[in-house]
DNA sequence: TGTGCCTGCCC
DNA sequence: ATTCTGC
DNA sequence: GCAGAATGGGCAGGCACA
């Protein structure tokens, strides 16, 4: 009957334009008198297609929408592959919300973004990943791990699977039995969820979501289930949902009678903006309500204590190719542009609120005020502390060695505390790279040109050597000097460069923009000059989401002749394309074997779905440094810390047929090469 | 109490 | 992080 | 070119279990 219900719910979709308009606000209070048995007979506003007749929009009925209906749409986006299909869907979905219950607007969009909230708020996590999972599904279906992870091989999808193992107990839990009271709500899934989130032991989290599973219809716990996992793939995330919502938004509106002479186009550009400088949906849809879409463009800037999303930067394979985005031939155009260094550490937001309070947030908006303590007291770094009430700072943290005085590893700075750090314990010492204001006591500085906005943050700091610095800059357009500058870079100890446009148009700050205005520019990118290696296909791991069938990676390995093993390095799953995967997958499924050849050294964690003894192919791979590894073995007898070698940011380039494995990287050259880098402690 | 495994978050 | 791909 | 979804190494934190 669920079923049933659920499919006349889309089909309906083409019937409702019948629906008249001007009884709507009966129909509204009908719907509310009708809460009760909703579900035997739904008199829930269907969706309504676009070009359909407006509704009298009603503020919040506290109209429970079922969880189903949620599930359905994410099974429909995920089945929908025009991005445009998308968003008419999705944007259907947020009208028939709206209509309803304008309240459930933030929970269903906060779902549809698979987040319990906005980052830099929540603090919670749901800790379920993929074996917890499967642990769940062994208790609650009765199979054996190992079973389990047979048929997840085939199926690619923890959802997927739980979606069939749910179907084939559809005897024993008859959907059709299940009364009201037993129905699961958007609002129920949403508690649930949330309370899962507060729990901490493995058993009790098991035993919340056990009972919600045998409520639900499989399609229900298939995206219950990607939610826990933190996968939706519904092929839409924030853009697509950001466009339907504004859409939404400004259909509501006009139905209200505001927002006038806006369009759809223009209703997404303000969305946007506001979601990039507050970045909360419940903020934003309070707000929206209020106000309407065209005002909320005036009335949600970026505020101290709330993070925008950074601007991200473009790879660029070469410096003269940074040059010429800013030098446009065709036109004539030309903008100053700057180069920086690319700090190794974390990208951060410094925020001092009026109040004086700091706030410190990652490149995703975590809250990470409590990792760096010795931050607190800001305001030293201030040249003069009574001209700034408040700031935000956009900068890089890098581990410091203040004896040495010298910049430190990246991964020296991962292990610094996260939690209950007393700046008494601090044994990592870190300076902040400054390279960007984007407020400054208040007032907005984005749509400043960055000459401008270093001008002040200049007058803002005093730097202090290895606690405060601006990143060290180089304002020129000689390819020579940017590839000399690119060099010094490396030498000292940095990524790279970032290159930036200084005045006009493309300098202004945009935040969560990945534009070309910024560029980063790093060795490894440099067609034949980072290193690359050849390494062995010891074994490979069964692919998820789209590359089910697949392998979805390799394990990687490099040769020792002088005992005939291979030693374990990496594992590779960029790189390839299609066709790579489908060619690499029918030559080697031939091969697969359960148990590792003899002269194969690894570890336990990085233990293969499947090994290979033969035909040992080599890839080679790019990568951008080398590191000292607490699981893989390359070169781990003469390392001489009992650590194996291992590659950051590894990526197939091509297949090495050409070449046998015993002309493979071997483990010693991998130790020259990790020894050769200038990046060493 | 120590260790292993898993997860989330950095890159 | 890097990379590929459909739109 | 955008947006989304595949995938990498490695750290702290924290639960499970011996």
């Amino acid at each position: 009957m669920n079923k049933q219900r659920t499919l006349d719910f889309f089909s309906k979709k083409r019937k409702c334009s019948t629906v008249a308009t001007t009884a709507i606000n009966n129909e509204s209070r009908e719907i509310n008198t009708n809460l009760m048995n909703a579900l035997k007979k739904p008199k829930l506003e269907s969706f309504s297609s676009k070009a359909q007749t407006p509704f009298i929009p009603v503020k919040t009925y506290d109209v429970k929408i079922p969880f189903l209906n949620l599930a359905e749409v994410c099974e429909v986006l995920e089945n929908t592959p025009s991005r445009l299909a998308k968003q008419d869907k999705l944007e259907d979905f947020f009208d028939f919300i709206i209509k309803n219950d304008t309240s459930q607007l933030e929970v269903v969009t906060n779902f549809l973004l698979n987040q319990l909230g906005p980052e830099y708020i929540q603090d919670l996590e749901l800790g379920f990943g993929e074996h917890l999972i499967i642990k769940i599904l062994q208790e609650s279906f009765g199979y054996k791990v190992a079973s389990l992870k047979t048929k997840l091989k085939e199926v690619g999808d923890l959802g997927q699977l739980t979606y069939k193992l749910r179907g084939e107990m559809k005897t024993v839990f008859a959907f059709k039995s299940k009364s009201d009271d037993q129905q699961i709500f958007i609002d129920d899934a949403w508690k649930a969820l949330n309370e899962i989130a507060r729990i901490n032991t493995h058993k009790e989290k098991i035993g919340k979501i056990r009972p919600l599973l045998s409520r639900m219809s499989p399609v229900e716990c298939k995206f219950f289930i990607r939610f826990l996992e933190g996968k939706l793939r519904i092929g839409s995330s924030n853009q697509t949902i950001g466009v339907s919502m504004s859409r939404c938004m400004l259909k509501y509106d006009q139905t209200r009678g505001i927002s006038k002479g806006m369009d759809t186009t223009e209703a997404d550009r303000v969305l946007r903006k506001v979601y990039s400088q507050v970045p909360n949906y419940a903020i934003i849809i309070d707000k929206f309500l209020d106000v309407g879409i065209k005002e909320l463009e005036f009335k949600l800037t970026l505020q101290p204590g709330i993070p925008l999303k950074p601007m991200l930067a473009k790879p660029c394979k070469s410096a003269l190719d940074a040059l010429s985005e800013f030098n446009d031939a065709k036109t004539g155009e030309k903008d100053e542009f700057i180069c920086e260094y690319k700090y190794d550490g974390e990208r951060i937001q410094f925020h001092q609120l009026n109040d004086g309070t700091i706030k410190i947030f990652s490149r995703n908006s975590e809250d990470m005020t409590t990792k760096y303590p010795e931050l607190v007291d800001f305001s030293k770094f201030y040249k003069n502390k009574d001209e700034v009430q408040s700031l935000i700072i956009d900068g890089e943290i890098v581990a410091y060695d203040v004896v040495e005085d010298k910049i430190l590893p990246f991964q020296i700075l991962t292990t610094r505390k996260r939690k209950n750090v007393e700046i008494e314990d601090i044994k990592v010492k870190v300076c902040i790279y400054v390279f960007d204001i984007l407020s400054l006591n208040g007032e907005s500085l984005l749509e400043k040109t960055l000459e401008e906005r270093r001008k002040i943050y200049m007058d803002v700091f005093e730097t202090k050597k290895g606690e405060l610095q601006f990143a060290n800059n180089l304002i020129t357009d000689d390819e020579s000097e940017i590839s000399a500058f690119l060099d010094q870079s490396v030498q000292d100890k940095c990524e790279g460069l970032m290159v930036k446009a200084l005045t006009g148009r493309k300098s202004i700050y945009q935040p969560a923009s990945r534009s070309k205005f910024w560029m980063k520019l790093k060795k490894d990118y440099l067609q034949g000059i980072g290193d690359s290696l050849d390494l062995i296909i010891m074994g490979a791991y069964f692919g998820k989401g789209k590359r089910t069938g697949f392998y979805g990676g390799f394990l990687l390995g490099s040769y020792n002749p002088d005992n005939d093993e291979i030693e374990t390095c990496c594992k590779i799953g960029t790189g390839f394309s299609d066709g790579h995967l489908d060619q690499l997958h029918k030559i080697l499924k031939e091969y697969e074997s359960e148990i590792a050849p003899s002269n194969y050294i690894y570890d336990s964690q990085t233990k293969p779905d499947i090994w290979f003894s033969q035909p040992k192919l080599l890839l080679e791979v790019l990568c951008a440094d080398l590191s000292l590894s607490p699981v893989y073995k390359s070169a781990i007898d003469i390392t001489g810390n009992n650590r194996g070698i291992s590659l950051r940011f590894p990526r197939m380039i091509r297949i090495r047929d050409d070449k046998d494995y015993s002309m493979a990287t071997s483990s010693e050259q991998i130790l020259e090469m990790y020894q050769s880098q200038a990046n060493l402690q």
